[in-house]
Formats: C-alpha cells, structure tokens, sequence
DNA sequence: AAATCGTGGTA
DNA sequence: TTACCAAGATT
C-alpha cells in the first residue's frame, strides 16, 4: 500500500474515531474552519509530556479557568502557578511553563511563534511539543514523534530494532507518512490511533483502520513491539522528613531550590535522600517523635522510604530550616505526591486543631 | 549522550 | 508487590 493511502485510511478513521478532548478541536469543526487557540494548544502539549491524557484533564481545566490565555499566566505568581501543577510531576515543566509564558507575553504581543524552529527556540518546547504545536496549530506539516508514533510507526513496519536506537529509523518512517493536507489532523490521529488501537500491550488488531498493511500484524508480532533496551533497575533511598506545628497552627515548610528533584515546590524540611541510613538532622529544637509509618514513593530513577517525625512548635520558635506557612497560606494539593503523603500520615499523628 | 526528572493506572 | 507505561525536555 502506498503511503498516501496509508494516511488517508488514518484520516477516514480519525474523522468517525477522533476521541473528544478539552483542547481539541476536532475533524468536523476543523473542516468548518475553527482553529485551535495556539495557547490552549501549548499548555495542553506541554502537560501532556510522558503524562496521561485521564491525568491532565482536571489540570487543563483549571490552569485555563486561573489563566484563559498567555498574558495572564505569564503574570501569575510563580508560587500560584507551582501550587497548580502539583501532583502533576516533572515540575521543571511548570518553571518552564512560566519562563515560555513571559517570553511570548513580554516579546512576542502574546502570540506564539507559528514554526518549529520558532517554538524550537522557546523553554521547555522541545522537538515533539514545537512540532506537534506548528501542525496542530497552525497546520504546518511537521512531523510529530512521540511515544504513540513510536509503537504505530515500529509495527506498522515491523522495525526490529529497539528503542532508543530505533527513533531516527521510525521518525523517519512517520515523516513518509505526514501528508500535506491536514497534518494537524493527521498528527493527532496516529496519536489517537496508539492510545485507542494500537497499545502496548493488547492492540485491538481486529478494528484497526490499518490491519491489512500493517507488517507486525502479519507476521504476529505486534504486541511484542517496539522493543526496548532494558531498563536499570532503581535503588532504593532513606531519608527523614520533619513535620512541625506552631501553637498557632502555622506549618513548618521549605521551598526547595530551583535545580533538581521536585525543584521550586514546597515541602518539609529534612535530611537529603540517599541509599545509606541518614542520621537525625531536625529543623528546630523540639520533642520530635517517630510518626510510626513511613512514606513509599517511588521516583523515576529510585525508590524512596522516607521516615517521618512530627512535633508540636513553641511559638517563639525559630527554625535554621524553612519557614512557618498559615494554614490558610497553603493547602495540601500545594504539595507534590511524596510531601502530601507525609503530610497526610502525619496530620493524623498530629491531632485536630 | 547518558542521566535526570513524577505520578497514577494497570497487569 | 513489582514493573511497565504515558502527547519528552534538559544538561
């Protein structure tokens, strides 16, 4: 089969299967000439790196409901709009979110560049995201590589080879395929192909739109592809984190530096992580008592048991570690998933005030 | 260029 | 319980 009449098989199935999502405009409103806003179209890209559609629904929902567009986010507080992507994970994405924000609202009059080598240029829109933004939003026929395209492209063309090796090979079989007509609509439907027909583990074969050319699908491979080179398997790390009160009812928390794990977001003060056992390092003298439980939280790269202590302030207390939040100053969803578990284990531990 | 950087769902 | 996986970017 020919390459243009795999892409046009594609878009006959993605105008009747196109799945309906908050920042699409889809086929149908796509042909009555609607345009996605190029915003609504980089927010949702960007929160959509390595994160699951299910997972950014509600984030997406309430960024544009604080934020409607890009002059608003970029005048937003940092503090607000980290307290927003919490729980989200990869936080450098929302420091990047804002620095990309005020670059386009400062520089550019609010409007997004409309090339990939001009989104290429911003922070934190890297080669997917500047492609999947010049053809979703501006039907630019750039070619949209991601982990969907990876897997369709690998079966499809029955690529032996494992990933990572194998991404220049299967880029440049998905651009074989971009057409010149819709690439926006084409980019989105290999995607939605992947997430709804071809998954990882059980493709639905049976109702794909390309089961008759597809080369893995005929030799009885598909589900055993893309292969991948092994992982290395995650250490494990100890630490302990420390949960004060003050009499007032003041939290005792820290914003973590910029750089690093859980950069820029708060979180209890406490030792750092590492694979020996941590010695005692409390942020405040007090009576400081073992929580009983420990947080499990496991990270990219390594997983984390991290014990917990909890004491109640003097109000006079002056910490060598963070600072004293009001409770009204901060809620929990501030937190990002391992400091909210603390938080939860501990406030229990801690009694009603 | 290999390592770093989150989280929740799923099998 | 563990491991894998999801619309990757940065250094």
């Amino acid at each position: 089969m020919r390459d243009e009449d795999l892409s046009c098989a594609l878009l006959v199935w993605y105008d009747a299967h196109a799945r309906d999502l908050p920042w699409r405009v889809g086929p149908a409103a796509r042909a009555a000439g609607m345009r996605p806003d190029p915003y609504a179209v980089w927010l949702s890209e960007v929160m959509l790196q390595q994160t699951t559609v299910a997972a950014v629904r509600d984030y997406f929902h309430r960024f544009t409901r604080l934020w409607p567009d890009v002059a608003a986010l970029a005048a937003a507080e940092d503090a607000q709009v980290m307290g927003e992507w919490a729980g989200l994970g990869y936080y450098a994405r929302a420091r990047n979110l804002l620095k990309c924000a005020r670059v386009v609202a400062g520089e550019m009059d609010g409007r997004f560049p409309d090339t990939r080598e001009g989104l290429l240029a911003l922070p934190g829109i890297g080669p997917y995201t500047a492609a999947a933004i010049a053809a979703i939003a501006f039907d630019r026929p750039e070619t949209v590589v991601d982990g969907n395209v990876e897997r369709v492209m690998s079966r499809l063309f029955a690529v032996q080879t494992p990933l990572p090796s194998a991404k220049p090979a299967l880029t440049a079989l998905a651009a074989r395929l971009t057409p010149a007509q819709r690439p926006g609509d084409h980019a989105q439907a290999v995607m939605d192909l992947g997430a709804t027909i071809c998954t990882p583990k059980k493709p639905a074969c049976g109702i794909c739109p390309l089961r008759a050319p597809c080369a893995a699908r005929q030799q009885g491979i598909a589900a055993d592809l893309p292969r991948k080179t092994p992982k290395k398997p995650k250490p494990t790390r100890l630490g302990i984190a420390y949960i004060g009160r003050r009499s007032d009812g003041a939290w005792l928390l820290e914003r973590r530096p910029e750089k690093g794990l859980l950069g820029g977001m708060l979180g209890w003060p406490g030792t750092g992580w590492a694979e020996a056992a941590p010695a005692e390092a409390p942020p405040a003298p007090a009576n400081w008592r073992d929580a009983g439980e420990e947080v499990r939280h496991t990270f990219t790269h390594f997983h984390l048991r991290l014990a917990l202590r909890v004491a109640d302030l003097p109000g006079d207390c002056a910490p060598a570690q963070g600072q004293f939040l009001p409770p009204e100053a901060f809620r929990p969803s501030d937190l990002p998933t391992v400091m909210r578990k603390a938080f939860d284990l501990a406030r229990g531990q801690l009694g009603a005030r």
